[in-house]
DNA sequence: GATATCATTTGCCATTTGGCAAAAAGCGCA
DNA sequence: TGCGCTTTTTGCCAAATGGCAAATGATATC
């Protein structure tokens, strides 16, 4: 619970009273490798903050290859956003890559704290808007890039998640086949 | 004018008095094809809304390549959020990719019209955070797609841009050289 | 330890895309 | 119309990556 308040509390001020609210509407979710967090074709209905554990957003794509959209690592917030804000069906997934602990708050929590805590919305907009500001900066280069330097990014990115995870959602992340990031692997050795 | 408030009105409701101090704040700006409206290196000082012509976000990669980051059409808000809000040096430039018009703001109206229309900074938020969800959905799928279907795609979604900008734009959009656009283009032909 | 299962690596060859330079096309302007 | 400039297309060959299948390695289970 800590580490969530911590992390909140880069974005904005909250006073005790607040963070105590905050905290009364917190509950803990263990997931398992491989158990979803939220599932496509269904509506998002949880915020999480992942406190231990990797997880990822994937997608099947039109060839029904499927496709790792990104990876979630520790204190960082876990949220459908479009499937959540509209009620719309999710089009991803999120899956516990490894075993999972997150912190949850339920629809209904989550609205109450928006509309009782002064402030709150701005600093939800904040996280959110940079950790969407963060997803366009990391994905926009891959473009202009080749697996290896791709793959070189992606390490330094993501350092902390690596040897955490298979090989094969680090290849469709970098957009190529796992043999191809394999010999990549073997060249940079 | 007009434009601008019915794009607003869609992610919100104002009263005519809020319509009209917005609108007082309002400057009008014409780049000719090829300006910027904000350059790399410098703090961007206005936020813009895009009336008519096209513009793009550019920027050097590490090669010294020049990449199209994403086009902007009309009707839509054009900012480097990240240098705007920060107040720190930009790392794209925003260029008018033909001649273009905008409605401008600078900052301190800007702020101004944050801190006395209620109901603006979500408004705003709406308008900001859906602009980024977007882009994060049209850049991700490139990733696994041939250059074909990348095209394919950019058609899609820029419809209304293709003929309008050069193909050195679009390939570097699409992480392809010239060459290879031109190839695809006589293909799909 | 043997075995079943899943993940990763490797080999071989096909396909896609890049690099470079020249040719062709498009466009403004005298 | 003709010239000069920029943009786009094309040809040739090289390099990167993919597809497929087999081999190897890692891990869990009995």
């Amino acid at each position: 619970m800590k580490e969530l308040i911590n992390y909140v509390l880069q974005f904005g001020n909250l006073n005790q009273q607040q963070i105590d609210l905050i905290t009364s509407k917190a509950t803990e979710l263990q997931l398992q490798k491989d158990a979803y967090f939220s599932e496509a074709g269904k509506i998002a209905r949880q915020v999480g903050f992942l406190v231990e554990g990797v997880s990822r957003v994937c997608y099947y794509n039109n060839k029904g290859e499927e496709i790792t959209k990104y990876f979630i690592e520790e204190n960082n917030l876990v949220v459908d956003l479009e499937s959540f804000d509209n009620e719309i069906c999710a089009s991803a997934y999120v899956q516990a890559v490894t075993d999972c602990k997150f912190i949850c708050f339920n629809k209904k929590d989550w609205q109450e704290l928006l509309n009782t805590i002064v402030g709150w919305d701005t600093i939800v907009n904040k996280i959110i808007s940079k950790a969407l500001m963060q997803k366009v900066e990391r994905r926009s280069p891959l473009v202009t890039e080749d697996a290896t330097e791709r793959y070189q990014k992606f390490l330094r990115i993501y350092a902390n998640v690596v040897n955490r995870v298979p090989l094969a959602y680090i290849a469709s992340y970098l957009g190529i086949t796992q043999s191809s990031l394999s010999r990549i692997r073997k060249n940079l050795k």
